[in-house]
RNA sequence: GGUCGGAUGGCCGAGUGGCUAGGCUGAGCUCUGCAAAAGCUCCUACAGCGGUUCGAAUCCGCUUCCGACCUCCA
């Protein structure tokens, strides 16, 4: 197995060569959606970004343990640890149990994301459905003296934890700062320290969501879930933990001071962030109310778009961006990235259609290190994209005749190609194209070819403006007449 | 206020101490019955001001502006 792979690692601020713990395998654990509402363009582009690291990463040969959880319980609204956690709360707005809410949104994320040509996860584990799990580790964090009971609920001692261990690995803030500038909060008297945070939270009567545990009825803190999950289904450490960049300075923070208080061990070796979509240069957030939803963004339903993207071209467009950089959303770069994607599916529906030669012309050798080594730098997509259109002037330059090349570097070219566009970056062709379609539209080129050979050209013409009307080209050349569907 | 990250050509976006991605758009050309597509060519940028260097957009400093996190959010 080849691997020259390097990833950027949050916790040291560089790139750093990936060794695996174990190779071949590799545990990736990221943090999935909190299932309470519709999932937004901005998460998509997370669950995307990581669909490519999973896709290279099993390209590569690892065998890959890819675990995303579903939160569903334990979410609360704000940081006071109490009262309803999201599900609750959306669950008495709509009148429905909070699972029934839950598998809603359950749902609907699945649909978006298989839209967008994710593959699933190898694990998808909820939190309600490892509770016991999260009470155990509460346990051995309490048994550990890093936790602490105050009627009924569990708070983690930060301070206690920071004497041992580097509560900041993550963010680099010094932890004085970080007790000076958090905010007065209410209902934090029970708080030894204001950064402790709940691990456990006690039921109140009109809680819905609630469990059985040694401190009585409750319910777990939204961090205790992702820490209980990781370690169970990949073990106290694995290779990548990877989520939005926004859930580094809090989530990811207080999800290792978790495990390390548990296991002593730091749970992951390589920590991943990815970057906001952001919308006029702002992050697009569900509290800012300026995300799309998917099924908007594919309509054009919505004030912001000029008209519907398919989803395989809103991949395209976040692929084009580096995984660590904000990526705007604009019309004009959606539909730029729209007519690229076009070009590129055009170029690989040529493959089987090129000729061959007795003489070679072209290097698919470099081609193809020059593809290992932008994915094998930190995932880098876009000047992956950039390579690939080499490939299509390549491409384009055979089917026009004006490049040779042979037999065997045809396949490797086709390979190559095929593997990176449709493996690795997760690119599908959205066309109709059935067969029986196919064998129509060869049939009509075939009447069209006719007329324009007795020089018919009101015929020709006329079956021509017909399927450009049904949005379908017909492009001639020497080679021959090619349509594509728009 | 603290911490961190940005500022790249008409737009989107990579990258990097010298060889100066890519996509989209615009102009011209080739091909073509005409289109379309494709190919070729052109428009060559790195916020500002200093410094280091033979050489900086890339390193350092300052300034301006923007964003993220510090409150739930991928």
């Amino acid at each position: 197995m080849r691997n020259n792979l390097v990833i950027y690692n949050t916790l040291s601020r560089k790139k750093e060569a990936f060794v695996p713990l174990n190779a071949p395998f590799v545990g990736m654990y990221v943090c999935g959606p909190t299932v309470y509402s519709d999932v937004h363009l901005g998460n998509c582009r997370t669950f995307v970004s990581f669909d490519l690291i999973f896709r290279y990463l099993r390209h590569l040969g690892f065998k890959v343990r890819y675990v995303r959880n579903i939160t569903d319980a334990g979410h609360l609204e704000g940081d006071r640890d109490e009262g309803d956690d999201k599900f609750a709360k959306k669950a008495k707005l709509e009148q429905l149990e909070p699972m029934e809410i839950v598998q809603k949104y359950t749902v609907g994320f699945h649909d978006v994301l298989r839209m967008f040509n994710t593959l699933p996860p190898s694990i998808e584990p909820t939190a309600t459905g490892h509770i016991s799990e999260q009470i155990e580790m509460v346990k051995q964090i309490i048994a550990n003296g890093y936790a602490y009971e105050v009627n009924g609920t569990v708070y983690f001692d930060v301070e206690k934890y920071s004497k041992q261990y580097d509560y900041t690995v993550l963010t680099n803030r010094q932890l004085e700062d970080m007790l000076n500038n958090t905010r007065e909060l209410s209902g934090q008297d029970e708080k030894k320290g204001r950064l402790d945070f709940a691990l456990w939270i006690r039921a109140k009567k009109e809680t819905l969501m609630k469990w059985p545990s040694p401190w009585g009825l409750g319910f777990p803190g939204w961090h205790i879930e992702c820490s209980a999950m990781s370690s169970k289904y990949l073990g106290a450490e694995f290779d990548i933990h990877g989520g939005g960049m926004d859930l580094a300075a809090t989530h990811h923070t207080n999800e290792i001071a978790q495990s390390e208080a548990c296991h002593h061990t730091a749970p992951a070796k390589y920590w991943m962030h990815t970057n906001m979509l952001t919308v006029n240069g702002a992050r697009m957030s569900k509290s800012a109310g300026n995300g799309f939803l998917p099924v908007e963004l594919f309509t054009g339903n919505h004030p912001l778009l000029n008209k519907g993207y398919s989803p395989m071209a809103v991949r395209f467009f976040m692929l084009q961006a580096h995984y660590r950089s904000t990526l705007d959303f604009s019309n004009e770069a959606l539909e730029a990235a729209e007519k690229g994607f076009r070009r590129l599916m055009n170029a690989l529906s040529l493959l089987p259609k090129l000729g061959v030669s007795d003489i070679n012309e072209v290097d698919v050798d470099t081609l193809a290190s020059k593809c290992y080594a932008a994915m094998d730098d930190d995932f880098n997509s876009p000047v992956l994209i950039a390579e690939l259109f080499e490939a299509v002037r390549i491409i384009n330059s055979i089917y026009d005749g004006k490049t040779k090349i042979d037999e065997a570097h045809l396949e490797q070219l086709s390979t190559l190609v095929e593997q990176f566009v449709y493996d690795i970056l997760g690119l599908e062709d959205e066309g109709e194209d059935t067969q029986d379609f196919n064998k129509l539209m060869e049939v009509v080129v075939a009447l069209r070819d006719k007329a324009k050979a007795e020089k018919d050209y009101v015929t020709s013409d006329s079956i021509r403006n017909g399927l450009q009307q049904i949005g379908i080209q017909l492009k001639d050349s020497k080679s021959g007449t090619i349509w594509t569907k728009s």
